[in-house]
DNA sequence: AACTCTCGCAACCGCTTCTCA
DNA sequence: CTGAGAAGCGGTTGCGAGAGT
């Protein structure tokens, strides 16, 4: 008649049990997970208590708050100092567990890897759906692309100027690259490479601060691309510095040379962040602040991206 | 209005590491 | 030292919501 003790519950938690867990923690501490079933407070297993402990009824999470800018770039740049150990990198964000920077790092990559993808141009089928081609003013380009393993020898490679708003913000380091993707399939154009225009100075200040890597061109414009303001925005974030750290490090965790990443251990407050109005309100992506690369990248922001020749041609 | 697609998130699974008798 | 159980961790899956067609 009654549930057999055995049988263990899966699924969504209920608040009732919500309760039960929080009790148990407030007697014995956020330990014993097992001893919960076994006493038969719950018909979950120790571990599924546990995870829900950690993941939801923690005190002080952030849940329901997005990621803002600045936990992005702590993401980002642990991602590619520790490699995938998101309890980690978590311990860097109070108020985030493993289970959502993992989340977040997953789906930003799974959004790029789309992107990307559709810039290739045998999947150019997918991607005419949802918006018209954006509005991007390529003014010119300059020299012919180099290869060469020196960053300072890159700054004359292949580059474009452009008129989007991206050169009012200082902030903005002009390079974007792709990542030296281990895996073949990944983009189906050949690995060709971006690369945009750093003004002198901000390059100069780049090349400082920034590890040696083999960067990625952009594609040769085709002339008189317009883009949308939207696909500008966006662009215009493809210039973040930290697009260098997320593509350019963030497969190589192991190098010896993690130590020019430039942040350490805890270094801000997320809380505050968190709670500040613009990240609650939604309006994080104030063009006056620092911008949030990762969200909403148009889908075919490559749409007008052509197929370079493969380096091997160069 | 119905359908499809994408995204974010919660939870589970399987493996590894830790702890303790 | 060793083995069993607990805890921790990273990968994966499933689902609901919202946007787009």
């Amino acid at each position: 008649m009654e549930a057999k003790k055995e049988e263990i519950r899966k699924g969504p938690w209920k608040a009732e049990e919500d309760e039960v867990l929080i009790n148990h923690v407030k007697k014995h501490g956020p330990r014993d997970w097992s001893s919960i079933r076994s006493k038969g407070l719950l018909h979950r297993t120790g571990k599924s208590c546990r995870l829900r402990w950690v993941n939801k009824l923690r005190p002080n999470l952030k849940n329901g708050c997005k990621f803002s800018m600045e936990e992005e770039r702590v993401v980002i740049e642990l991602q590619a100092q520790f490699g995938n150990k998101w309890a980690k990198i978590a311990t860097y964000l109070p108020g985030r567990t493993d289970n959502d920077v993992k989340n977040f790092w997953s789906s930003r990559q799974k959004r790029l890897a789309r992107i990307l993808h559709s810039a290739a141009p045998s999947s150019s089928k997918s991607q005419k759906v949802k918006r018209d081609v954006p509005a991007f003013h390529y003014v010119h380009s300059v020299e012919a692309p180099t290869f060469s393993s020196s960053l300072e020898e890159e700054s004359s490679s292949k580059v474009h100027s452009c008129s989007s708003s991206y050169t009012e913000n200082p902030e903005a380091v002009r390079i974007m690259t792709l990542p030296d993707m281990d895996r073949p399939d990944f983009f189906s154009f050949d690995m060709n490479h971006f690369q945009l225009e750093l003004d002198h100075t901000e390059k100069d200040m780049f090349i400082e601060s920034q590890p040696q890597v083999s960067f990625p061109q952009i594609p040769e414009p085709q002339s008189g691309l317009i883009f949308s303001p939207e696909s500008q925005e966006l662009l215009s974030r493809l210039q973040d510095p930290y697009f260098l750290d997320m593509f350019g490090q963030a497969r190589a965790p192991e190098l010896g040379n993690g130590s020019q990443l430039s942040i350490g251990p805890p270094f801000y407050d997320p809380v505050v962040s968190c709670t500040s109005a613009a990240a609650m309100d939604g309006s994080s992506n104030n063009p006056a602040t620092p911008f949030s690369f990762f969200d909403d990248f148009p889908d075919n922001v490559f749409d007008q991206i052509e197929k370079l020749p493969s380096p091997s041609d160069w």
